[in-house]
DNA sequence: TCTTGACCTGAAGTCAGGTTTAGGTTATAC
DNA sequence: GTATAACCTAAACCTGACTTCAGGTCAAGA
């Protein structure tokens, strides 16, 4: 068992920031003796699965619904299977939107370091977008597929 | 040259938003012809680069920046080259973060998956962490190292 | 016992990134 | 030439996720 200073210290999240969560409902069973919180390895978890989901860009009030889904019990075991599976896909989504963004910016790179030794932007101009050599047409054309 | 509505159409952003981002100086050197927004091609690049670094948590305010950097011409080519080098560790970073989050998911929807088949969580809590088959083993150690 | 530090609450404040509203101007189609 | 659709501004409003504040309680050590 946990005292909110300990676990702000173990997590490095603000006590303010531990009581909205407990305010916002994510923390259902969270137990207290004479209304001091008292954490146990249940919150922990639940704080872990907090801030991954936060990570994937969940709102509190979805964390807050898959929290109440765990407090059921059992029988929402399949409910918050497919809340993962569905989330899965999103991050899977939000990989591959940010590997494009890697090109662009990989391209953007390039483009400067161009700038840079010719000390202007007209020979790349005339380049973009179909004369471009092939060490770059690649990162190019990935970026720019929409 | 585009007008606002257009401009709004083709990237699907509202109007309210392209004013908003011209108010926040965004597009330094947008033209108007009796008070309408005239958009040049360099607007809309400059969009398409708005989108990029918005996509990878950029705020307004270091977006404008960047747009200050590109109207003020050839003197900020390296500048604006390490921008982008500083931004591409950043983004890379968001992709390994990503992938351990990822991680972390798979192993919930294997998690889960097994808590359907045996109808609770007994024999689960008792392999974690030590004793998880090979299978899942490897995604819960990504998933958990600090 | 008294003080000090860690805890508590509800309410207000903050910040980013927009959106909405109210009132007005301009361009285009009939 | 007049309607109406698209544009304009400033200012107020909104949402999510916190943070800060004011005022109060509780537990442990000197």
């Amino acid at each position: 068992m946990y005292t909110i200073g300990q676990v702000s210290e173990m997590f490095n999240i603000p006590v303010s920031t531990l009581r909205y969560y407990d305010k916002e409902g994510l923390f259902p069973g969270l137990e207290r003796s004479s209304g001091i919180r008292r954490f146990s390895e249940k919150e922990i978890e639940a704080l872990r699965i907090i801030e991954c989901l936060k990570k994937t860009g969940m709102e509190i009030k979805d964390i807050k619904q898959f929290m109440e889904w765990c407090a059921e019990g059992s029988s929402t075991y399949t409910v918050r299977r497919d809340f993962f599976l569905r989330r899965k896909k999103i991050v899977e989504e939000e990989i591959r939107k940010m590997s494009r963004v890697l090109d662009m910016i990989d391209f953007k790179c390039w483009y400067y370091e161009q700038a840079i030794k010719d000390g202007n932007e007209d020979r790349l101009n005339q380049m973009i977008p179909d004369n471009l050599p092939d060490e770059i047409k690649d990162v190019y054309d990935r970026a720019h597929e929409d």
